[in-house]
DNA sequence: CATATTTGACCGGG
DNA sequence: CCCGGTCAAATATG
C-alpha cells in the first residue's frame, strides 16, 4: 500500500510533469537539449514509479507487466474483439481520421504518457507532430529500459520497403511515408542461453530468419501477431550484436494497427472503463485514429493487382468480414483463413 | 485441433 | 547477381 500510493504520487508528478512540458512546448521547440532532458526526468519519474509497482518482479523488462494479459483475452477472443471494434467502425467514415487525430494536443498528450509509462521510453519525434498525428503515426516504440538509445532513422524508403508486403500503406499519398524505423539494444537477461528474444509488450510472430553479410548471428524477422486484423503493419527485426550476443538490436518498423484495447472513444464510457483499466497495451488512444485510418487503407486496397505467387484476394471490406462474424457465430476455423487477405500485390 | 516456428525458396532492388 | 526481406509448406508446440 505504502509503495503503490507513492506511486500514484510519482505518476501525478509526472502528469504534473508532462503538462508542464506540454504548456511550454511552443517555447522550448527550438531548445532541443532542454527538451531532451525534460523527457529524461519525466521517464525517471515514470520508471521509478513502475519500479515501485513492481517490487515482486524486478524483472529488466518491467514494461512486460503492462503487456495483455494474455489467458483474459487471448484465447481465441482476441480477434474476436478485434472484429468487435472493427464492427464499432464500420458505421464511421474515413473523416474520422482527420477529426480523431485534429484534436492532437490533448489526446496524443495521454497518448505519449501512456507510451511513457509503458515503455519506459518515448519517441516524442519533435519534428512534425501535426502530420505525425494525421498518418495515424503514433506508434510505441517499445524499448527495455536503460540500455540503448534510439535513433530515429527516418528513411525514406517509401519505395523500399514495399518489396512485398509494404505495397498497402504506401499510398497513404501524403508526404513521404514516414515509415518509421526505430532501432534500439535491449540486453538479454544473462541467464541462460542468449537466444530468447526480450519481450516487449506486443505479440510478435515470427516469419523469418535470416544470415546477414557480416554478422555471426542470423537476423529474425517479426511481424505482429495481430496483421491478421486490418493487416498490422509492425515489424520488427532482431539481431544480436557481434561482439556482444547478450545484446539484441531490435529494428521496429511500420505501426500497429492492431489495437485491441478498447477505445474510449469508440466504444463509449462504459465499456472503455472496463478496458483502460483492464491494462491491456500501450497507445490506447491511438486506436480510433489507426482503425480509423486502416479502414480508409483497406477500402482504397482492392485496386492493387499484379499478384505473383500467392494469389492476392483482395481485401474484402471491412464491413462483410464483420458481419460475417457476427452472423455466424460459428467458428469458422480460424480467423487467419477469413483475413488471409494479403493486402500486398 | 489451432496456432506458432522453422527453413529453404522466392522476389526484387541495388 | 548478390543480398535483405518475405512467403509458405512442413514441422513443432500446447
Amino acid at each position: 500500500m505504502d509503495a503503490s500510493s507513492e506511486a500514484i504520487q510519482l505518476i501525478l508528478h509526472g502528469c504534473a510533469l508532462a503538462k508542464d512540458l506540454e504548456s511550454n512546448l511552443p517555447t522550448l521547440a527550438n531548445q532541443p537539449n532542454f527538451l531532451s532532458s525534460s523527457c529524461k526526468q519525466i521517464i525517471r519519474v515514470f520508471n521509478k514509479a513502475m519500479d515501485l509497482l513492481n517490487t515482486p518482479h524486478p524483472s529488466p523488462y518491467s514494461h512486460m507487466i503492462f503487456s495483455e494479459p494474455p489467458e483474459s483475452w487471448r484465447p481465441t477472443s482476441t480477434e474476436a474483439m478485434d472484429l468487435l471494434h472493427a464492427h464499432a467502425l464500420v458505421g464511421r467514415n474515413p473523416f474520422d481520421v482527420h477529426m480523431f487525430s485534429a484534436p492532437k494536443i490533448g489526446v496524443a498528450n495521454d497518448l505519449d504518457l501512456g507510451l511513457e509509462i509503458t515503455t519506459s521510453g518515448v519517441d516524442l519525434e519533435l519534428g512534425q507532430p501535426m502530420e505525425y498525428a494525421a498518418a495515424g503515426d503514433v506508434e510505441a516504440s517499445v524499448r527495455s529500459r536503460s540500455t540503448g538509445e534510439f535513433q530515429a532513422t527516418d528513411t525514406s524508403d517509401s519505395g523500399r520497403s514495399s518489396s512485398m508486403g509494404g505495397a498497402l500503406v504506401q499510398r497513404t499519398g501524403n508526404r513521404r511515408e514516414n515509415r518509421s524505423i526505430r532501432k534500439e539494444r535491449v540486453s538479454a537477461p544473462r541467464a541462460g542461453n542468449p537466444e530468447i528474444p526480450p519481450d516487449d509488450g506486443f505479440t510478435w510472430r515470427k516469419y523469418g530468419q535470416k544470415d546477414i553479410l557480416n554478422s555471426r548471428f542470423p537476423r529474425s524477422y517479426y511481424r505482429c501477431t495481430h496483421k491478421n486484423f486490418y493487416g498490422c503493419q509492425a515489424k520488427k527485426y532482431l539481431q544480436r550484436l557481434d561482439d556482444d550476443p547478450y545484446t539484441f538490436e531490435v529494428t521496429y518498423r511500420g505501426h500497429h494497427t492492431c489495437q485491441y484495447s478498447a477505445s474510449p472513444l469508440i466504444l463509449g464510457p462504459p465499456a472503455s472503463q472496463e478496458a483502460m483499466h483492464g491494462t491491456t497495451q500501450p497507445q490506447p488512444v491511438s486506436t480510433s485514429i489507426q482503425l480509423g485510418l486502416s479502414h480508409v487503407l483497406m477500402q482504397r486496397d482492392p485496386h492493387v493487382g499484379s499478384s505473383h505467387v500467392q494469389g492476392g484476394k483482395d481485401t474484402e471490406t471491412v464491413v462483410d468480414l464483420a458481419d460475417a462474424m457476427f452472423n455466424s457465430g460459428s467458428s469458422s476455423s480460424s480467423m487467419d483463413a477469413i483475413f488471409s487477405s494479403r493486402q500486398e500485390n
